[in-house]
RNA sequence: CAGCGGUAAUCA
């Protein structure tokens, strides 16, 4: 059963959702039990693919085997119904669940983030606080998604002040976030300072300056951007390209998009 | 007793 587990675990784990459903399948299909971890691998690639019957088998057999709904189980079996839809099945979930911790309440609080569910969203976070638990990065991530949908700078700046009180400001997914909300609310100068300020980077980081200067039409604030890039060896990924490629097309510069296109196979990106 | 395992940020 270890060994099964660590396949599953793995192909899970890298994106291989299919692979890793076929797996548990064909674990079962061995007459062998499956254990908690067999059953959290199960229900992330379940979630991912969207596999809604396969999820649902997940938490049939979780069940079955007496493994209820502790938190790590339980949450996992929350995040299958929210990433698929099922909004309803994920709130009962959540209801019956006894021993919630942050992940618990992030994941439902993402869901209706995700649903554009704000007022939802932000009840969630007070409610959060109501039961003792403190927000931290991915709730925060998550309530600066709402400042950068809605335009909400004023929430905003109140999550970024948050974040330095609470030595959160550190994790590169909270610094993202805040830059991402900065420019989304027009406020370039503030995101830039941001970024500067920052140590911990990684591409997704970088993608998000880079994004708020295509989208502000600072083409060759992007392009610089780009290229420290390179200078410091911070590795680019599709949607860096693609952020490019969409940058030089904006500014009417066929030519210069066609030529990253070809760099980026050069650089061993395949076009999504 | 400890570890592992569940959530998250950028373009399309």
């Amino acid at each position: 059963v270890v060994t099964w587990n660590s396949m599953i675990f793995g192909y899970a784990q890298n994106g291989y959702n299919e692979e890793a459903i076929d797996m548990f399948v064909e674990m079962r299909l061995e007459g062998l039990e499956p254990s908690d971890v067999t059953l959290l691998s199960l229900l992330s690639a379940s979630a991912n693919l969207g596999a809604v019957e396969e999820g649902k088998q997940g938490h049939g057999v979780a069940l079955s085997f007496g493994l209820g709904l502790d938190r790590i189980m339980g949450s996992s079996i929350l995040n299958f119904y929210s990433k698929v839809g099922l909004i309803d099945e994920a709130e009962l979930v959540f209801s019956k669940m006894l021993d919630k911790d942050e992940v618990t309440w992030n994941l439902l609080i993402s869901s209706y983030v995700r649903l554009q569910q704000i007022d939802k969203a932000l009840d969630m976070c007070r409610s959060m606080r109501l039961a003792n638990l403190k927000f931290d990065s991915v709730t925060l991530a998550s309530i600066l998604a709402v400042c950068s949908h809605s335009r909400n700078v004023m929430l905003g700046k109140e999550a970024h002040a948050y974040s330095i009180r609470n030595n959160l400001y550190p994790e590169v997914v909270v610094a993202s976030s805040i830059v991402d909300m900065y420019a989304k609310c027009g406020r370039m100068g503030d995101a830039r300072q941001v970024f500067d300020s920052t140590t911990n980077t990684n591409t997704i980081f970088w993608n998000t300056l880079l994004t708020a200067y295509v989208e502000a039409g600072h083409i060759g604030e992007a392009l610089r951007l780009f290229y420290q890039m390179q200078l410091v060896s911070k590795p680019q990924d599709v949607t860096t390209w693609n952020v490019v490629i969409m940058g030089c097309m904006r500014n009417g510069d066929v030519d210069e998009a066609k030529y990253m296109f070809s760099k980026m196979q050069c650089a061993g990106i395949p076009p999504n």
